[in-house]
DNA sequence: CGTTAAGTTGAAGTGAATCAAGTACCGTGG
DNA sequence: CCACGGTACTTGATTCACTTCAACTTAACG
Protein backbone atom coordinates (compact mmCIF):
# COMPACT_ATOMS: atom_id res chain seq x y z
CA UNK A 1 0.00 0.00 0.00
CA UNK A 2 1.18 3.72 -1.22
CA UNK A 3 1.45 6.04 1.53
CA UNK A 4 2.22 9.39 -0.33
CA UNK A 5 -0.96 11.02 -1.64
CA UNK A 6 -1.17 12.51 -5.50
CA UNK A 7 -0.11 9.83 -7.98
CA UNK A 8 3.26 11.11 -9.45
CA UNK A 9 2.61 10.07 -13.45
CA UNK A 10 3.93 13.18 -14.52
CA UNK A 11 4.74 12.73 -18.15
CA UNK A 12 4.93 9.03 -18.24
CA UNK A 13 0.87 9.74 -18.40
CA UNK A 14 -0.62 10.88 -21.69
CA UNK A 15 -2.57 14.31 -21.69
CA UNK A 16 -3.25 16.14 -18.58
CA UNK A 17 -6.52 17.82 -19.78
CA UNK A 18 -9.79 16.97 -18.67
CA UNK A 19 -11.24 16.87 -22.11
CA UNK A 20 -12.54 13.58 -23.07
CA UNK A 21 -14.10 12.20 -26.22
CA UNK A 22 -17.92 13.26 -25.68
CA UNK A 23 -16.75 16.81 -25.56
CA UNK A 24 -15.17 16.82 -28.50
CA UNK A 25 -18.19 15.70 -30.52
CA UNK A 26 -20.87 18.09 -32.01
CA UNK A 27 -23.59 17.90 -30.33
CA UNK A 28 -25.61 16.06 -32.67
CA UNK A 29 -22.78 13.03 -32.75
CA UNK A 30 -22.52 13.66 -28.53
CA UNK A 31 -26.23 13.17 -28.03
CA UNK A 32 -26.02 9.36 -29.91
CA UNK A 33 -22.63 8.64 -28.65
CA UNK A 34 -23.53 9.36 -24.91
CA UNK A 35 -26.87 7.24 -25.28
CA UNK A 36 -24.56 4.02 -26.51
CA UNK A 37 -21.95 4.07 -23.66
CA UNK A 38 -22.65 2.84 -20.07
CA UNK A 39 -20.55 3.52 -16.93
CA UNK A 40 -19.08 1.59 -14.43
CA UNK A 41 -16.49 2.63 -10.93
CA UNK A 42 -13.73 0.13 -10.02
CA UNK A 43 -11.66 0.36 -7.02
CA UNK A 44 -8.12 1.37 -6.97
CA UNK A 45 -5.56 -1.78 -8.39
CA UNK A 46 -8.42 -3.39 -10.25
CA UNK A 47 -7.85 -5.34 -13.14
CA UNK A 48 -10.03 -3.73 -16.17
CA UNK A 49 -8.32 -6.13 -19.00
CA UNK A 50 -5.54 -8.29 -20.01
CA UNK A 51 -3.22 -8.47 -23.04
CA UNK A 52 -4.08 -11.45 -25.41
CA UNK A 53 -7.79 -11.24 -23.04
CA UNK A 54 -10.73 -11.13 -26.05
CA UNK A 55 -11.14 -7.48 -26.85
CA UNK A 56 -15.14 -6.41 -26.14
CA UNK A 57 -15.07 -2.95 -25.06
CA UNK A 58 -13.95 0.31 -25.88
CA UNK A 59 -13.31 2.06 -22.31
CA UNK A 60 -13.32 5.27 -21.89
CA UNK A 61 -11.63 7.15 -19.16
CA UNK A 62 -13.33 9.44 -16.73
CA UNK A 63 -11.75 10.09 -13.51
CA UNK A 64 -8.66 8.31 -11.77
CA UNK A 65 -5.76 6.96 -13.47
CA UNK A 66 -5.18 3.45 -15.23
CA UNK A 67 -1.59 2.16 -15.48
CA UNK A 68 -1.39 0.39 -18.80
CA UNK A 69 1.38 -2.60 -18.97
CA UNK A 70 3.10 -5.02 -20.85
CA UNK A 71 3.66 -8.41 -18.87
CA UNK A 72 5.25 -12.05 -20.18
CA UNK A 73 4.61 -15.06 -18.69
CA UNK A 74 8.02 -15.09 -16.92
CA UNK A 75 6.39 -12.65 -15.00
CA UNK A 76 8.69 -9.72 -16.30
CA UNK A 77 6.65 -6.09 -16.69
CA UNK A 78 6.99 -3.19 -18.49
CA UNK A 79 4.81 -0.07 -17.73
CA UNK A 80 3.92 1.70 -20.61
CA UNK A 81 2.42 4.40 -19.18
CA UNK A 82 -0.86 5.83 -17.28
CA UNK A 83 -4.00 7.34 -18.92
CA UNK A 84 -5.65 10.66 -17.17
CA UNK A 85 -9.37 11.32 -17.61
CA UNK A 86 -10.11 11.78 -21.06
CA UNK A 87 -8.04 8.99 -22.88
CA UNK A 88 -9.58 5.57 -24.16
CA UNK A 89 -7.92 2.25 -23.15
CA UNK A 90 -7.98 -0.13 -26.06
CA UNK A 91 -8.51 1.73 -29.01
CA UNK A 92 -5.83 0.84 -31.18
CA UNK A 93 -6.24 -3.06 -30.85
CA UNK A 94 -10.19 -2.55 -31.43
CA UNK A 95 -9.10 -1.04 -35.16
CA UNK A 96 -6.39 -3.63 -35.80
CA UNK A 97 -7.04 -7.30 -34.04
CA UNK A 98 -9.54 -9.40 -31.82
CA UNK A 99 -7.54 -9.20 -28.24
CA UNK A 100 -6.35 -6.43 -26.21
CA UNK A 101 -2.49 -5.85 -26.31
CA UNK A 102 -1.95 -3.93 -23.31
CA UNK A 103 -2.73 -4.79 -19.94
CA UNK A 104 -4.87 -2.41 -18.08
CA UNK A 105 -5.05 -1.97 -13.82
CA UNK A 106 -6.41 1.14 -12.08
CA UNK A 107 -4.21 2.89 -9.71
CA UNK A 108 -6.65 5.07 -7.96
CA UNK A 109 -10.76 4.84 -7.86
CA UNK A 110 -11.78 5.04 -11.62
CA UNK A 111 -15.18 6.00 -13.46
CA UNK A 112 -15.39 4.56 -16.87
CA UNK A 113 -17.44 4.83 -20.03
CA UNK A 114 -17.60 1.31 -22.03
CA UNK A 115 -18.90 0.57 -25.61
CA UNK A 116 -19.15 -2.41 -27.42
CA UNK A 117 -16.52 -2.49 -29.93
CA UNK A 118 -18.87 -3.42 -32.73
CA UNK A 119 -21.59 -0.88 -31.59
CA UNK A 120 -18.78 1.73 -31.31
CA UNK A 121 -17.41 0.92 -34.97
CA UNK A 122 -21.01 0.69 -36.31
CA UNK A 123 -21.13 4.86 -34.81
CA UNK A 124 -18.18 5.80 -36.39
CA UNK A 125 -19.35 4.68 -39.70
CA UNK A 126 -22.55 6.47 -39.03
CA UNK A 127 -20.32 9.78 -37.81
CA UNK A 128 -17.14 9.81 -39.86
CA UNK A 129 -16.24 13.00 -38.51
CA UNK A 130 -15.48 11.50 -35.06
CA UNK A 131 -12.90 9.86 -36.54
CA UNK A 132 -10.56 12.84 -36.45
CA UNK A 133 -11.26 12.21 -32.49
CA UNK A 134 -10.22 8.94 -32.42
CA UNK A 135 -6.87 9.44 -35.01
CA UNK A 136 -5.77 11.86 -31.72
CA UNK A 137 -5.87 9.26 -29.13
CA UNK A 138 -4.09 7.20 -31.38
CA UNK A 139 -1.62 9.42 -32.02
CA UNK A 140 -1.29 9.28 -28.11
CA UNK A 141 -0.59 5.79 -27.56
CA UNK A 142 1.94 5.85 -30.71
CA UNK A 143 3.87 8.73 -28.72
CA UNK A 144 3.85 6.49 -25.78
CA UNK A 145 4.93 3.63 -27.39
CA UNK A 146 7.80 5.55 -29.11
CA UNK A 147 8.60 7.30 -25.71
CA UNK A 148 9.09 3.86 -23.88
CA UNK A 149 11.44 2.18 -27.22
CA UNK A 150 13.46 5.31 -26.59
CA UNK A 151 13.80 4.86 -22.84
CA UNK A 152 14.47 1.51 -22.94
CA UNK A 153 16.38 1.35 -26.08
CA UNK A 154 18.35 4.36 -26.62
CA UNK A 155 20.05 4.72 -23.25
CA UNK A 156 23.08 2.14 -22.58
CA UNK A 157 23.37 2.40 -19.03
CA UNK A 158 20.75 2.21 -16.16
CA UNK A 159 21.55 5.74 -15.19
CA UNK A 160 21.00 7.20 -18.42
CA UNK A 161 17.54 5.74 -18.09
CA UNK A 162 16.92 6.99 -15.06
CA UNK A 163 18.39 10.24 -15.76
CA UNK A 164 16.17 10.96 -18.55
CA UNK A 165 13.37 9.93 -16.57
CA UNK A 166 14.10 12.20 -13.58
CA UNK A 167 14.07 14.94 -16.68
CA UNK A 168 11.25 13.84 -19.00
CA UNK A 169 9.26 14.57 -15.32
CA UNK A 170 10.55 17.75 -14.72
CA UNK A 171 9.69 18.53 -18.32
CA UNK A 172 6.27 18.82 -17.29
CA UNK A 173 6.58 21.02 -13.68
CA UNK A 174 8.37 24.62 -14.99
CA UNK A 175 11.71 24.98 -12.98
CA UNK A 176 11.56 27.38 -10.07
CA UNK A 177 14.64 29.32 -8.51
CA UNK A 178 15.89 26.33 -6.38
CA UNK A 179 15.72 24.44 -9.51
CA UNK A 180 13.32 21.75 -11.22
CA UNK A 181 10.90 20.23 -9.09
CA UNK A 182 9.11 17.22 -9.44
CA UNK A 183 7.17 15.22 -7.82
CA UNK A 184 7.57 11.61 -8.23
CA UNK A 185 5.25 9.46 -5.91
CA UNK A 186 6.47 5.89 -7.69
CA UNK A 187 7.74 3.47 -5.77
CA UNK A 188 11.15 1.99 -6.73
CA UNK A 189 10.02 -0.96 -7.84
CA UNK A 190 7.53 0.96 -10.44
CA UNK A 191 9.80 3.06 -11.60
CA UNK A 192 12.37 -0.02 -12.67
CA UNK A 193 8.99 -1.40 -14.67
CA UNK A 194 8.98 1.57 -16.47
CA UNK A 195 12.57 1.48 -16.83
CA UNK A 196 13.35 -2.01 -17.16
CA UNK A 197 16.05 -2.09 -14.52
CA UNK A 198 15.68 -3.70 -11.02
CA UNK A 199 14.53 -2.34 -7.94
CA UNK A 200 17.66 -2.19 -6.01
CA UNK A 201 19.25 -0.62 -9.18
CA UNK A 202 17.14 2.58 -8.55
CA UNK A 203 17.80 2.73 -4.76
CA UNK A 204 21.29 2.66 -5.75
CA UNK A 205 21.55 5.38 -8.39
CA UNK A 206 18.90 7.68 -6.47
CA UNK A 207 21.02 7.40 -3.54
CA UNK A 208 24.55 8.04 -5.60
CA UNK A 209 23.10 10.69 -6.96
CA UNK A 210 21.95 12.48 -3.62
CA UNK A 211 25.07 12.18 -2.15
CA UNK A 212 26.73 13.94 -5.26
CA UNK A 213 24.46 16.52 -4.51
CA UNK A 214 22.90 15.57 -8.18
CA UNK A 215 19.37 15.36 -6.83
CA UNK A 216 18.18 16.37 -3.30
CA UNK A 217 14.92 14.60 -2.38
CA UNK A 218 11.98 15.40 0.53
CA UNK A 219 9.44 12.80 0.63
CA UNK A 220 7.69 12.26 -3.07
CA UNK A 221 9.28 16.03 -4.35
CA UNK A 222 12.30 16.16 -5.89
CA UNK A 223 14.79 18.52 -6.25
CA UNK A 224 17.27 18.88 -9.51
CA UNK A 225 19.29 22.26 -9.23
CA UNK A 226 22.20 21.42 -11.92
CA UNK A 227 20.04 19.52 -14.96
CA UNK A 228 23.54 19.74 -16.78
CA UNK A 229 25.79 18.15 -14.35
CA UNK A 230 23.12 15.53 -13.96
CA UNK A 231 23.06 14.75 -17.67
CA UNK A 232 26.94 14.90 -17.67
CA UNK A 233 27.18 12.61 -14.95
CA UNK A 234 24.88 9.56 -16.83
CA UNK A 235 26.42 10.00 -20.09
CA UNK A 236 24.15 11.92 -21.64
CA UNK A 237 25.05 14.95 -23.75
CA UNK B 1 26.85 -2.64 -49.43
CA UNK B 2 24.85 -5.92 -49.22
CA UNK B 3 24.79 -8.66 -51.38
CA UNK B 4 22.05 -10.90 -51.32
CA UNK B 5 18.67 -10.58 -52.91
CA UNK B 6 15.31 -10.05 -51.29
CA UNK B 7 15.13 -7.97 -47.85
CA UNK B 8 14.72 -10.44 -45.47
CA UNK B 9 12.10 -7.67 -43.31
CA UNK B 10 9.47 -9.89 -42.81
CA UNK B 11 7.59 -9.84 -39.57
CA UNK B 12 9.40 -6.58 -38.40
CA UNK B 13 7.52 -4.74 -41.49
CA UNK B 14 4.51 -3.93 -41.68
CA UNK B 15 1.87 -5.57 -43.78
CA UNK B 16 2.84 -7.24 -46.95
CA UNK B 17 0.13 -6.30 -49.18
CA UNK B 18 0.54 -3.85 -52.21
CA UNK B 19 -2.72 -2.13 -51.57
CA UNK B 20 -1.84 1.08 -50.81
CA UNK B 21 -3.68 4.41 -49.46
CA UNK B 22 -5.39 5.52 -52.59
CA UNK B 23 -6.18 2.15 -53.67
CA UNK B 24 -8.82 1.91 -50.39
CA UNK B 25 -10.33 5.10 -51.54
CA UNK B 26 -13.99 5.81 -52.95
CA UNK B 27 -13.81 6.92 -56.80
CA UNK B 28 -14.30 10.86 -56.06
CA UNK B 29 -11.91 10.94 -52.76
CA UNK B 30 -8.89 9.14 -54.85
CA UNK B 31 -9.27 11.61 -57.74
CA UNK B 32 -8.64 14.45 -55.41
CA UNK B 33 -6.06 12.66 -53.55
CA UNK B 34 -3.86 11.71 -56.85
CA UNK B 35 -4.18 15.56 -57.53
CA UNK B 36 -2.62 16.49 -54.72
CA UNK B 37 0.30 14.18 -54.36
CA UNK B 38 3.75 14.46 -56.26
CA UNK B 39 6.07 11.24 -56.93
CA UNK B 40 9.60 10.82 -56.33
CA UNK B 41 12.46 8.66 -56.50
CA UNK B 42 14.89 7.56 -54.42
CA UNK B 43 18.13 5.84 -54.21
CA UNK B 44 19.21 2.85 -52.08
CA UNK B 45 20.26 3.88 -48.66
CA UNK B 46 18.78 7.43 -49.11
CA UNK B 47 17.74 9.47 -46.17
CA UNK B 48 14.05 10.43 -46.42
CA UNK B 49 14.23 12.58 -43.02
CA UNK B 50 15.27 12.28 -40.04
CA UNK B 51 13.90 12.37 -36.29
CA UNK B 52 13.62 16.28 -34.79
CA UNK B 53 13.23 17.18 -38.57
CA UNK B 54 10.64 19.96 -39.13
CA UNK B 55 7.64 17.94 -40.38
CA UNK B 56 6.35 19.19 -43.74
CA UNK B 57 5.32 15.81 -45.62
CA UNK B 58 3.21 13.05 -44.91
CA UNK B 59 4.96 10.31 -47.56
CA UNK B 60 3.37 7.00 -49.11
CA UNK B 61 5.37 4.58 -49.94
CA UNK B 62 4.73 3.30 -53.24
CA UNK B 63 7.38 0.91 -54.20
CA UNK B 64 10.95 -0.14 -52.20
CA UNK B 65 11.13 -0.65 -48.65
CA UNK B 66 12.10 1.92 -45.73
CA UNK B 67 13.80 1.66 -42.68
CA UNK B 68 12.66 3.06 -39.54
CA UNK B 69 14.65 4.37 -36.70
CA UNK B 70 15.05 5.87 -33.83
CA UNK B 71 18.47 7.58 -33.32
CA UNK B 72 20.07 9.02 -30.00
CA UNK B 73 23.08 11.64 -30.39
CA UNK B 74 25.72 9.26 -29.57
CA UNK B 75 25.40 7.10 -32.14
CA UNK B 76 23.00 4.59 -30.64
CA UNK B 77 20.31 3.37 -32.92
CA UNK B 78 17.40 1.00 -32.48
CA UNK B 79 15.35 0.02 -35.56
CA UNK B 80 11.47 0.00 -35.36
CA UNK B 81 11.06 -2.04 -38.34
CA UNK B 82 10.53 -1.65 -42.28
CA UNK B 83 7.79 0.25 -43.82
CA UNK B 84 6.66 -2.18 -47.29
CA UNK B 85 4.84 -0.50 -49.78
CA UNK B 86 1.79 0.75 -49.41
CA UNK B 87 2.37 2.02 -46.14
CA UNK B 88 2.47 6.10 -44.92
CA UNK B 89 5.32 7.44 -43.12
CA UNK B 90 4.92 10.46 -40.45
CA UNK B 91 1.52 10.33 -40.17
CA UNK B 92 1.20 9.71 -36.50
CA UNK B 93 3.58 12.83 -36.15
CA UNK B 94 1.66 14.46 -38.60
CA UNK B 95 -1.59 15.09 -36.35
CA UNK B 96 0.32 15.38 -32.98
CA UNK B 97 3.33 17.38 -33.21
CA UNK B 98 5.45 19.49 -35.93
CA UNK B 99 8.63 17.35 -36.20
CA UNK B 100 9.14 13.54 -37.58
CA UNK B 101 9.37 11.33 -34.37
CA UNK B 102 11.35 8.38 -36.49
CA UNK B 103 14.90 8.77 -38.93
CA UNK B 104 13.71 7.02 -42.42
CA UNK B 105 16.27 5.59 -44.46
CA UNK B 106 15.30 3.44 -48.40
CA UNK B 107 16.59 0.28 -48.25
CA UNK B 108 16.11 -0.45 -51.48
CA UNK B 109 15.17 2.14 -54.39
CA UNK B 110 11.62 3.88 -54.17
CA UNK B 111 9.28 5.64 -55.25
CA UNK B 112 7.69 7.72 -53.19
CA UNK B 113 4.09 10.21 -53.53
CA UNK B 114 4.39 12.98 -51.05
CA UNK B 115 1.89 15.87 -49.66
CA UNK B 116 2.76 19.01 -47.47
CA UNK B 117 1.12 17.99 -44.20
CA UNK B 118 -1.17 21.19 -44.57
CA UNK B 119 -2.63 20.18 -48.02
CA UNK B 120 -3.15 16.39 -46.31
CA UNK B 121 -5.18 17.86 -43.40
CA UNK B 122 -7.62 19.68 -45.72
CA UNK B 123 -8.13 16.94 -47.48
CA UNK B 124 -9.20 15.04 -44.15
CA UNK B 125 -11.81 17.45 -43.36
CA UNK B 126 -13.11 17.49 -46.75
CA UNK B 127 -13.22 13.78 -46.82
CA UNK B 128 -13.98 12.65 -43.18
CA UNK B 129 -14.17 9.00 -44.33
CA UNK B 130 -10.93 8.55 -45.63
CA UNK B 131 -10.22 8.86 -41.80
CA UNK B 132 -10.81 5.44 -41.74
CA UNK B 133 -7.83 4.68 -43.63
CA UNK B 134 -5.58 6.70 -41.70
CA UNK B 135 -6.81 5.21 -38.72
CA UNK B 136 -5.51 1.81 -40.33
CA UNK B 137 -2.21 3.38 -40.63
CA UNK B 138 -1.85 4.37 -37.31
CA UNK B 139 -3.04 1.20 -36.17
CA UNK B 140 -0.25 -0.75 -37.97
CA UNK B 141 2.48 2.19 -36.53
CA UNK B 142 1.73 1.67 -33.56
CA UNK B 143 1.55 -2.31 -33.55
CA UNK B 144 5.32 -1.80 -34.40
CA UNK B 145 6.20 0.40 -31.47
CA UNK B 146 4.60 -1.93 -29.08
CA UNK B 147 5.95 -5.09 -30.65
CA UNK B 148 9.58 -3.64 -30.42
CA UNK B 149 8.61 -2.67 -26.58
CA UNK B 150 8.27 -6.14 -26.28
CA UNK B 151 11.84 -7.11 -27.68
CA UNK B 152 13.52 -4.79 -26.02
CA UNK B 153 11.87 -4.92 -22.37
CA UNK B 154 10.60 -7.91 -22.26
CA UNK B 155 13.41 -10.28 -22.48
CA UNK B 156 15.44 -10.76 -19.90
CA UNK B 157 18.45 -12.17 -21.93
CA UNK B 158 20.09 -11.06 -25.36
CA UNK B 159 19.08 -14.96 -26.83
CA UNK B 160 15.96 -14.73 -25.70
CA UNK B 161 15.45 -11.45 -27.76
CA UNK B 162 16.93 -13.21 -30.77
CA UNK B 163 14.95 -16.03 -30.70
CA UNK B 164 11.53 -14.19 -30.02
CA UNK B 165 13.05 -12.55 -33.65
CA UNK B 166 13.49 -15.59 -35.19
CA UNK B 167 10.41 -17.11 -34.15
CA UNK B 168 8.30 -13.65 -35.17
CA UNK B 169 10.08 -14.22 -38.76
CA UNK B 170 9.06 -17.82 -38.89
CA UNK B 171 5.66 -16.93 -37.87
CA UNK B 172 5.51 -15.19 -41.29
CA UNK B 173 6.43 -18.03 -43.31
CA UNK B 174 4.73 -21.44 -42.95
CA UNK B 175 6.39 -24.50 -41.54
CA UNK B 176 7.55 -27.21 -43.89
CA UNK B 177 8.20 -30.32 -43.01
CA UNK B 178 12.22 -30.05 -42.84
CA UNK B 179 10.77 -27.25 -39.81
CA UNK B 180 10.36 -23.64 -40.59
CA UNK B 181 12.12 -22.03 -42.71
CA UNK B 182 13.07 -18.33 -42.94
CA UNK B 183 14.56 -16.13 -45.18
CA UNK B 184 16.91 -12.89 -43.21
CA UNK B 185 19.50 -11.48 -45.60
CA UNK B 186 20.14 -8.32 -42.21
CA UNK B 187 23.19 -8.40 -41.32
CA UNK B 188 24.40 -9.12 -38.31
CA UNK B 189 24.64 -5.56 -37.46
CA UNK B 190 21.25 -4.74 -38.43
CA UNK B 191 19.86 -7.84 -35.95
CA UNK B 192 21.83 -6.22 -33.48
CA UNK B 193 20.41 -2.56 -33.99
CA UNK B 194 16.52 -4.36 -33.95
CA UNK B 195 17.48 -5.58 -30.54
CA UNK B 196 19.35 -3.44 -28.75
CA UNK B 197 22.57 -6.17 -28.31
CA UNK B 198 26.03 -5.63 -30.03
CA UNK B 199 26.67 -7.67 -33.49
CA UNK B 200 29.64 -9.70 -32.23
CA UNK B 201 26.53 -10.78 -29.33
CA UNK B 202 24.62 -11.71 -32.78
CA UNK B 203 27.04 -14.05 -33.85
CA UNK B 204 28.20 -15.66 -30.91
CA UNK B 205 24.17 -16.81 -29.90
CA UNK B 206 24.22 -17.77 -34.16
CA UNK B 207 26.82 -19.41 -34.13
CA UNK B 208 25.87 -21.28 -30.59
CA UNK B 209 22.72 -22.16 -31.94
CA UNK B 210 23.99 -23.58 -34.47
CA UNK B 211 26.54 -25.75 -32.61
CA UNK B 212 23.82 -26.83 -30.75
CA UNK B 213 21.84 -28.28 -34.05
CA UNK B 214 18.66 -25.67 -33.09
CA UNK B 215 19.60 -23.31 -35.82
CA UNK B 216 20.76 -24.12 -39.42
CA UNK B 217 21.78 -22.26 -42.24
CA UNK B 218 22.41 -21.93 -46.02
CA UNK B 219 22.86 -18.50 -47.37
CA UNK B 220 20.21 -16.24 -45.96
CA UNK B 221 18.14 -19.08 -45.32
CA UNK B 222 17.67 -20.50 -42.02
CA UNK B 223 15.65 -23.54 -40.58
CA UNK B 224 14.59 -24.01 -37.37
CA UNK B 225 13.93 -27.64 -36.56
CA UNK B 226 12.31 -27.64 -33.44
CA UNK B 227 10.61 -24.48 -32.17
CA UNK B 228 10.55 -25.93 -28.94
CA UNK B 229 13.56 -26.84 -27.90
CA UNK B 230 14.94 -22.86 -29.31
CA UNK B 231 12.59 -21.81 -26.78
CA UNK B 232 13.17 -23.57 -24.17
CA UNK B 233 17.44 -23.13 -24.47
CA UNK B 234 16.26 -19.15 -24.78
CA UNK B 235 14.31 -19.71 -21.18
CA UNK B 236 11.18 -19.08 -23.10
CA UNK B 237 7.82 -20.95 -21.81
C1' DC C 1 43.96 -8.52 -57.03
C1' DG C 2 43.43 -4.90 -53.89
C1' DT C 3 39.84 -2.80 -51.14
C1' DT C 4 36.05 -2.58 -48.24
C1' DA C 5 32.28 -4.47 -45.49
C1' DA C 6 30.67 -8.49 -43.00
C1' DG C 7 31.48 -12.10 -40.12
C1' DT C 8 34.23 -14.71 -36.54
C1' DT C 9 36.62 -15.58 -32.34
C1' DG C 10 39.28 -14.60 -28.06
C1' DA C 11 40.40 -11.99 -23.92
C1' DA C 12 39.44 -8.58 -20.63
C1' DG C 13 36.52 -5.52 -18.10
C1' DT C 14 32.20 -4.11 -16.10
C1' DG C 15 27.43 -2.82 -15.28
C1' DA C 16 23.73 -4.48 -13.40
C1' DA C 17 21.01 -8.61 -11.74
C1' DT C 18 20.57 -11.53 -8.06
C1' DC C 19 20.82 -13.03 -3.43
C1' DA C 20 20.78 -11.87 1.17
C1' DA C 21 20.28 -9.27 5.41
C1' DG C 22 18.71 -5.51 7.65
C1' DT C 23 16.14 -0.90 8.34
C1' DA C 24 12.21 2.34 8.25
C1' DC C 25 7.55 3.20 7.98
C1' DC C 26 2.60 2.69 8.61
C1' DG C 27 -1.72 0.40 9.98
C1' DT C 28 -3.82 -3.03 12.83
C1' DG C 29 -5.32 -5.39 16.73
C1' DG C 30 -4.40 -6.93 21.37
C1' DC D 1 0.06 2.01 24.40
C1' DC D 2 3.02 -1.33 22.14
C1' DA D 3 3.86 -5.63 19.58
C1' DC D 4 2.97 -7.32 15.14
C1' DG D 5 2.83 -7.78 10.10
C1' DG D 6 3.32 -6.07 5.71
C1' DT D 7 5.46 -3.17 2.34
C1' DA D 8 8.94 -0.23 0.75
C1' DC D 9 13.52 0.94 0.93
C1' DT D 10 18.59 0.30 1.75
C1' DT D 11 23.09 -1.72 1.38
C1' DG D 12 26.71 -5.20 0.67
C1' DA D 13 28.68 -9.29 -1.65
C1' DT D 14 28.75 -12.17 -5.48
C1' DT D 15 28.12 -13.57 -10.07
C1' DC D 16 27.64 -13.40 -14.92
C1' DA D 17 25.94 -11.89 -19.43
C1' DC D 18 27.17 -8.76 -22.34
C1' DT D 19 30.12 -4.99 -24.23
C1' DT D 20 34.28 -3.55 -25.84
C1' DC D 21 38.63 -3.99 -28.01
C1' DA D 22 41.48 -6.28 -31.05
C1' DA D 23 43.10 -9.51 -34.44
C1' DC D 24 41.89 -12.26 -38.04
C1' DT D 25 39.07 -14.62 -41.86
C1' DT D 26 35.87 -14.57 -45.47
C1' DA D 27 33.28 -12.75 -49.16
C1' DA D 28 32.01 -9.55 -52.88
C1' DC D 29 32.99 -6.17 -56.14
C1' DG D 30 35.48 -3.04 -59.45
Amino acid sequence: MRHTSGTGWNHISGSQGRDNFSEKLSLEDRIEFESIRSFSDYPAEATLFVEQQVLDNVLFLMTGQVKLSLNSRAGKRIILGVACPGETLGLASAFSKSTYDVTAETVAPCTIASIATGDFLGFLIRHPSVYINVVRELCLEYARACGQVRRLGLSVTASAKLVRFLLEQCAVTPPTQRGSRLFCALTHTEIGECLGISRETVTRLLSDFRSRELLESRGSTWIISDRRALEAYAGIE
